[in-house]
Parts: C-alpha cells; sequence; structure tokens
DNA sequence: TTAAACTCGGACCTTTTTAGGCCGAATTAG
DNA sequence: CTAATTCGGCCTAAAAAGGTCCGAGTTTAA
C-alpha cells in the first residue's frame, strides 16, 4: 500500500511530455489523454492546479494549451504534492482548520511522534525535485535544465 | 493529506504505551482501548499482526497480553508499515500479483520516476527506526534502549 | 469443571475518499 | 461565427479505510 495519488501521476506524465517539447510549444489536454490514456477531465483539473500555481503558463481559446512556466528543478516534490492535494499532514490532528478533530486528542500519547513524522516525510519530500524524479534519477542534461542550471539537486541529502 | 493510516497510529499509541512499562509485564487490548480511546477490533488486528511478524510477543488467555519483543530501534518504520498495511508501492505497477492492472501501463512514460520515487521513500522509512519516532526524537535513555543499545540510531542518514 | 479474561480471525457494514464524467461558460484564433 | 481550448461547478460510481459483530481457541483460577 502507501500509494501517491492518481492525480499526481497525471502531473507527472504531463509534465514528462510537456518536457519533451521544443521551448514555447504548448501542449492540449486534449493531446495527453490521447496519448497517455489519461482521463481527460481529471488531468486538465490537474493542469489547471499547477497552471494556478504558476508551474505551468496556460492559455485558453483554439491554439491554447499548457507549457512549463517554471525550472521543475526549483520546484519540490513537496510543493507539488501540495499544489495538488492541498497542505500535507501525516495525521488528522495536524489539519487544524479542518472539519472534525481527531477523536483521540484528550488522551493521545503521539502527538510528538506524529510531528517528528511530518517533519521528516515533508523534508524529505521537500529535498526531492520534480525534474530529478521525472528524468527516473538521471541528472538533467537537457536544455531547460542547463540553462538555469544552478543547483544541480544532488542525490537525498535529507 | 498524505495521513499514515489509523492502524499505523494505533501500533504507535500502543507501542510506546508498552515501552513505558516493566520488563516482563503484560499489556492487553482492552487496556489501551480504555486508556487510549482506540477501537478494541482494530486495535486488537494491529497488535496480532505485529505479534506474527514476532515484534510483539502474545499471550492467550487470563493473565495474557502482549509485550514488546524485538527492540525497537532495529525494527524500522518501513518494516512496520509493511506488517500492518502490507507490501510498499507507490503506484499500482509495482504491485504485481495484484487484481486488475493500471491502464496506462502500454503507454505510460513515467515508470522510473515511479520506481525511483517507490525506492527513495523506501529508502526514507528504512531509515527511521520505530524507536525514535516514539521517542519524539529524542534519542533513547530508557533501561530497554541502553540494554540493547549497539547502534543508537543517528538522526537521517539516509 | 466451570467461569472469566484473554487472543485469534472470519465476515460484514458504514463512512469517507478518490476517481472520473457531464455540461455550460469564458476565451481566443482563424 | 465557429472551432478549439481552458475553466469550474456539480454529480455519480468505485474503492479504500475504518469500524463492528461474533464465534472459537487458550489459559488461569476459583
Amino acid at each position: 500500500m502507501n500509494r501517491i495519488h492518481r492525480k499526481v501521476e497525471y502531473a507527472l506524465i504531463a509534465l514528462k511530455h510537456m518536457r519533451s517539447k521544443a521551448p514555447g510549444e504548448r501542449t492540449t489536454v486534449k493531446e495527453i489523454a490521447a496519448q497517455y490514456g489519461c482521463p481527460t477531465d481529471v488531468t486538465a483539473r490537474v493542469l489547471q492546479a499547477l497552471a494556478g500555481k504558476s508551474v505551468l503558463n496556460s492559455e485558453q481559446g483554439a491554439h491554447g494549451g499548457y507549457m512549463i512556466a517554471k525550472d521543475l528543478s526549483r520546484v519540490s516534490f513537496y510543493e507539488l504534492l501540495e499544489m495538488i492535494l492541498g497542505p500535507m499532514g501525516v495525521a488528522k490532528c495536524l489539519q487544524e482548520a479542518q472539519e472534525g478533530a481527531c477523536d483521540l486528542r484528550e488522551t493521545c500519547n503521539i502527538v510528538s511522534p506524529i510531528q517528528l513524522l511530518n517533519r521528516k516525510l515533508s523534508d524529505f519530500y521537500r529535498s526531492l525535485s520534480v525534474a530529478e524524479l521525472i528524468e527516473g534519477g538521471r541528472v538533467n542534461r537537457t536544455r531547460e535544465a542547463s540553462r538555469t542550471a544552478g543547483t544541480p539537486v544532488v542525490e537525498a541529502e535529507v
């Protein structure tokens, strides 16, 4: 178990797809849906979310579509998750401003363990860039990357 | 989002509880349910799972119950997760020997990214000991720990 | 030998979350 | 004006998570 959400997969698929395109060339949802079999609407929403956070640039109308707007080696997987799924929290009690609180909050003996886990997991996700993920581990040598290089995102230093 | 399962929380609660007991003293599910408000049956199942993997020692009958049987600083969070939730895999495609395979497997462009993520996440969970988690980060100075010390489980070295 | 206090484990139900689809509106190029 | 797109609200179905019931096996002790 311990799956990531399908939406996140679709995001990665789309981003990887766009990454292989010439700079300035746009990608439509339809195109992705057709090529990879992703459900159109869900994928659309995901891309909208990413556009909202300006990881993507979107344009409506004919000849519209999406293109990557941020250097993906500077976008962490943590950020991607939050954009798509909302604020991270490994337990209900970490997400106050939520509807119903945890039943055990009065008697719970593991608040600090939970907080520790949340912190560590967040740090881990923050240490992983979307570019690194998409490239499957191999350090990016594409034009995008070398254009903005700077910090080449080393393997795990959590 | 990105919650851990409730079962895992119950496991941590129970383990932390048992950790504070004198060696040899047993804990019943009823006791935990009463003290922390965990649902009895669910908690029972979790403890059964841990007993099955001999993290706990169980004894039936009157005066029965559970006690910790393994040095928790030598049990990784990864192992705990697997005991409770089964084999880890961030995506369906990583868990063949499952019912229905992923629809996209023919056209998917993110197999290696998914594998990378799964590997890294696994490594992260493996680097975290249950003892470390339960103690909320503070290095364990309890009798259990110093009795078996050895490797004091340093902070993150992923 | 009987009763009480446990763990064990199967089957089942309920609620929540996730996934996906439908449709109409707004936007833009030709 | 029309076709191609993003945008966003709402709704349904499927799956997972969370929890309950209940009967059976074990062990202690009255």
